[in-house]
DNA sequence: TGTTGACTTAGACACTGTCTAATGTAGGGT
DNA sequence: ACCCTACATTAGACAGTGTCTAAGTCAACA
């Protein structure tokens, strides 16, 4: 997370009390907070930060490559820190539950040329969906 | 599209002027549209039908199993007729074109069980993201 | 420490979707 | 053919998510 810091200020930011907090809340594993879940938690650690501040230091961090865009649902984006590693998501379609996931074989190759109607691929986003094991076990 | 109109009598609906030209919108091939959008072509068609009487008639086609529900990107979910083949989409993420496309390969069973995390999966969205030939060539 | 341009803020605004209360009507019964 | 009435439609208020602006603030540098 201090790592990120430094990669920020190497790049020009400013080093802000806000967008301290945000990165520190964005900092973990399995992180996937909408934007206004994310305020809620700067909030509690910066009493005065908006939710224009937020918004604008996610885009930012999103523009960098910092954090990714996720689209589970058709709700609010969520943000993920976790931009080392490739993965995909899988979504308990009762409870929401968010993990990251990691399929076999190459997923763009699964795409024959013949159903690439002459387009560019520059990336695949998969979301498998189900029910996680306290969901299914509630049945 | 009389055919999902006979279907949809069958089922009780009562068949108005508004349902049908929601139907009539929804009639072809890769069709996508926004709530909004469908509302716009019928009001071309019926200039008195009202936003909420589509955002209704959509909930039902989907809770029927007639329409399918598509989130490509953060924005507003897409209603798909076509139904009859499982199929995944190829986007365009500089025009929003869409295309139905048909991977190779069992998709549920690229993700390994030691990923699956206790899970029962139900189903998987694929997204793949490019440029079309127009906006690539118009690099 | 002073300066300055980048940053933050509150709140208005836009887009997407849901809900309600009043009104209209499709389709079965007569 | 005409009535009923339960179901459908409507306008507009409201809620959630995200963007923008104008005014005030401050981090970084000299
Ligand atoms: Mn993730
Ligand atoms: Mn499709
Ligand atoms: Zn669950
Ligand atoms: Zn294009």
């Amino acid at each position: 997370m201090s790592d990120l810091l430094a990669r920020l200020r190497e790049r020009g930011w400013r080093l802000t009390a806000q967008r301290r907090v945000v990165a520190q809340v964005l900092d973990g594993e399995h992180v996937h907070y909408t934007a206004d879940e994310i305020h809620a938690r700067a909030v509690a650690l910066l009493p005065e930060i908006s939710r224009a501040t937020v918004y604008n230091t996610l885009g930012e961090l999103v523009s960098l490559g910092e954090v990714l865009e996720v689209s589970t649902d058709g709700r609010a984006k969520r943000y993920d820190p976790n931009t080392h590693d490739a993965h995909q998501h899988l979504v308990c379609e009762s409870c929401g539950a968010i993990r990251d996931v990691h399929p076999s074989g190459d997923l763009i190759a699964g795409l024959p040329s013949s159903e690439r109607f002459g387009f560019t691929l520059l990336g695949v986003d998969v979301t498998y969906r189900g029910l996680c094991a306290d969901c299914a076990g509630r049945a």
